[in-house]
DNA sequence: CTGGTTGCAAACTTTTTGCAGCGTC
DNA sequence: GACGCTGCAAAAAGTTTGCAACCAG
């Protein structure tokens, strides 16, 4: 089922709607190689239709959160970032602090990690991936 | 060396001073169980000496965090938090994304995960410690 | 039609900055 | 005494909200 079905199904089940604004914002995620800030979709999102307002684009990523299409989160630098779950497998981050880019693991490259702390502190880990900080290998030569 | 004449070299060092604000609010980083907010380290301060103001706290915050004595975390909830590293052991924070709380996990836990990442990816973890983000066993019995 | 959704504007929260006076070294 | 630091106030940045018009189902 591709993304744009399955959003519409979700909508229905809520009795929420489509609207060309929400698959405007799906179709921005699906562009972007990297996750982005608000105003950063909003921008891409801008570019193809001149009256959409960043209010809605800040309501539509809340919404997608909810309905597990979409992950916010911040690397540690104090900035909102968001990212497409749908079809990409999911991954883990590990956000440079130094240059701010990002690496993507695989989740099950650190699954003896997640069954850890599951089994240690009952703890489960977010199933759409976690963000881990630090410091990337250019800028350690650096 | 107590924590505060760690700070007090550490200034000297960089030609800093160290002022009755920063003793604050390194005292009420010591006093915090858990992470808190810069407002709420800012109401801890209030408490003990009126005329501080909370643009003070942020850039005591900071410095500290420059000088590795403070860590500060967003744990996905969109609010930054911030805590001593100074004298505990550094550890890293299991974050409830539905009751907020942390819990804390000894470095040395998941030293193979760090060896893993610097060795498969040259990417070296946050010495502070990690934030994961996920569900603690309380909320997930309910 | 009906009620969810939007754009607009304004409010709000959190964090940063400019500056004159103060206090540490 | 020099210069880093502070409080104050104001600005900036990021996000949320109220509301009347709009439009998907």
């Amino acid at each position: 089922m591709s993304c744009e079905k399955l959003l519409r199904d979700y909508l229905r089940k809520r009795g929420l709607r489509l609207t060309h604004q929400r698959e405007l914002v799906l179709s921005v995620l699906h562009e972007l190689e990297a996750p982005a800030t608000a105003e950063e979709i909003f921008a891409r999102v801008r570019t193809r239709s001149q009256n959409v307002d960043i209010s809605t684009v800040y309501r539509t990523l809340e919404l997608f959160q909810e309905l597990r299409l979409v992950s916010g989160f911040d690397a540690g630098d104090g900035i909102r970032r968001y990212e497409h779950l749908g079809v990409a497998a999911p991954h883990h981050h590990l956000v440079c602090q130094t240059c701010g880019k990002s690496l993507s693991v695989p989740l099950a490259e650190l699954a003896s990690l997640t069954a850890y702390l599951a089994e240690t502190y009952h703890f489960t880990t977010d199933p759409g991936g976690l963000t881990l900080s630090g410091v990337c290998a250019t800028c350690q030569k650096a």
